[in-house]
DNA sequence: TCTGAAAATGGACCTTT
DNA sequence: AAAGGTCCATTTTCAGA
């Protein structure tokens, strides 16, 4: 892990399409070594994955949510059963252990607010270990990415 | 925007480097069509762009850190200037604008938390619109994708 | 939908440090 | 050994009929 990938890394978050002799041309290296870069940090997992990013809006998602959870018991078995069923639902874009007042925060993507309080009773009030919720509506989705910076 | 589309998106969310003709035969299209209606939905922003996702562990950035900012004028200019710092702070992965006590919800990425301490004074202290902050530590990111569900 | 050209990827092989 | 470069085969994309 050195400049020449850190520089790869900083373009290929922003755009994974660019071509490769084009990556050379911008951090001075060939096609192949870029490739060859490339393909190594893929493997390792530095690059977990290219993918797709899709506009919410466009598929009806126009709320975004975010909740704070707090556990009653924070016995592991328990709190493994609530990140269970946080990872299986599809509007729970993610999710965070916390410490603090709260124990998880997770940033829910939902069509309405019907749907939302539909998944609030399959999530938290028939999960016994769910004390409380505080639900946050976001009115802007000001800056979204997953982008790591690679200064 | 139909069935196709949608099983489309939600195979390239989780990997865009599928080649075309395997996604024709997992939604049983040809692979010029695939083609079409993959090329149609990036010119109409359904899909945004197509990235690598980085693991943050891999360039040293081991916390993430949730913070929840309380503003003190509601004013659009000082909201506005707010925005902007968060926006162009590369730490700052994401940032909600949101309903309720707190006014904006942000996710950052740092190496440590000296660093964290640093970006507190330049993000929050030095704005004088800054009421308060909580900083939520996260122990665990138990799902962090930008998925967005398709049924 | 099929065919084919253009582009991009990625391996083989050689050279340098 | 480790990493870069050139050349070339293969794969993938994408436009025309």
């Amino acid at each position: 892990m050195d400049d020449f990938d850190r520089k790869l890394l900083g373009i290929v978050q922003k755009d994974a399409l660019v071509p490769q002799n084009e990556l050379g041309e911008a951090v001075h290296l060939s096609t192949t070594a870029v490739n060859r870069r490339l393909k190594k940090m893929s493997q390792e997992k530095i690059i977990d994955k290219i993918a797709a990013v899709v506009n919410p809006e466009s598929l009806g998602y126009n709320l975004t949510i975010i909740v704070e959870v707090e556990a009653q018991s924070e016995q592991i078995n328990l709190l493994d059963a609530m990140k269970k069923s946080f990872l299986k639902c599809p509007q729970v874009q993610q999710c965070y252990y916390v410490t603090g007042e709260c124990d998880f925060v997770l940033i829910m993507l939902v069509r309405n607010m019907d749907e939302y309080t539909n998944l609030t009773r399959a999530l938290f009030f028939e999960n016994n270990n769910v004390k409380k919720f505080k639900t946050l509506v976001a009115m802007n989705r000001v800056k979204v990415t997953l982008d790591v910076p690679v200064d």
